[in-house]
DNA sequence: AAGGGCATTGAACGGTCGTTCAAACACTCG
DNA sequence: CGAGTGTTTGAACGACCGTTCAATGCCCTT
């Protein structure tokens, strides 16, 4: 069993990462607490202030994780033409490995405590704003005789529509209304 | 100060109520405590719980609250003709009087209580069918033409882009794609 | 073997939480 | 006036919160 003991072991500061997302995730930020942290990496109380000074930074930890996935969300991917890496892109956002309930109510979580914190919103603003200006180059990419500007106008359309996406897919469950804004995202963007 | 005294006596139920509302979208679920609420409704910590059995069904009343105000949004008015109805309808969602930060604000923050709590989801998900119900119907009025699955179908697709368009306003302030957002919800409701 | 530096633990602190409840208040009716 | 009814108050309870910290365990170096 040793190698499940390493596995256990190491990196039990990733593991409290995880288990703040999974507690958010599922019980909102009213479950979150030091203890039920501790509990659910399955380390004790004193290790989750050892590796994060306090309740604010281990939340700021968390919101930055989940910058980092959605960043990826518009990473060209090197093996596809321009335009079926924009494709590849939009598509990515319906894929159901991101269109589950974990994910998507953990980016609500998020959301809300941004808009009742100052500290976070800030964060997650830039996020945002890294993802959109991401799309916009896409676009660019596979559309090179747009204008910057028209580019980054379809990228926000996109990004209102996306946003609905999620957020439908999170409160009901209505599969063919996400395809279809799927499709409509991909008028948009590939537009002449 | 007759009028004043008694303004401010008149219906502390309805006082505690909205100071749960207002804590609830500036501050997030933290920020609301059966105190918290007490201080910000100018009342004592034991009047909350004389007037709401426990916290959950002051929550419960609050989401009660906002389901009316949604619902309200696609009340058909009947001064106009049904096309008109249909787009003040539409229009009416990017009303700067729903469009407040505290508004949506709230709304996220319901959202996201229902997310962690399964008797707020129930509520939350049958004022979701409801509005769309009502805006489906709203369109089968403007279009009599078109058969009942395809309002219904434009109906979803509008409440994807409306959703989007609730979040983004709230997340950055792109007052632009808002505008386009709304053209674009026409478009799909009144296609002939 | 002894020492030193991280990693890890859980008890303890003061504070806030939701809930309960006896007491005080305001008001109407007889 | 006094009895009765519905409001309103704030103290008190036990539970849980975030944070601190002395003590312990572990592993590498000398």
């Amino acid at each position: 069993m040793r190698a499940v003991d390493a596995d256990e072991k190491v990196d039990r500061q990733a593991r409290i990462l995880d288990a703040v997302l999974r507690l958010l995730s599922l019980q909102g930020i009213s479950g979150v607490s030091m203890r039920a942290v501790a509990r659910a990496a399955g380390v004790s109380l004193g290790l989750v202030n050892y590796y994060y000074e306090d309740k604010t930074s281990l939340i700021r930890a968390a919101l930055h994780r989940i910058e980092e996935q959605d960043i990826a969300l518009v990473e060209p991917d090197p093996a596809l033409e321009p335009e079926e890496r924009l494709r590849a892109a939009l598509k990515r956002v319906a894929d159901p490995e991101f269109l589950t309930t974990e994910y998507l109510s953990l980016r609500l979580q998020l959301w809300a405590l941004a808009q009742a914190h100052e500290d976070f919103e800030r964060i997650n603003t830039e996020a945002q704003e890294r993802y959109r200006a991401g799309l916009a180059e896409l676009i660019r990419a596979a559309r090179p005789g747009l204008p910057r500007g028209e580019c980054d106008r379809r990228a926000a359309d996109i990004n209102v529509i996306q946003n609905g996406l999620w957020l439908t897919a999170l409160l009901g469950l209505d599969h063919a209304s996400i395809g279809r804004s799927v499709a409509r995202c991909e008028e948009i963007a590939l537009a002449e």
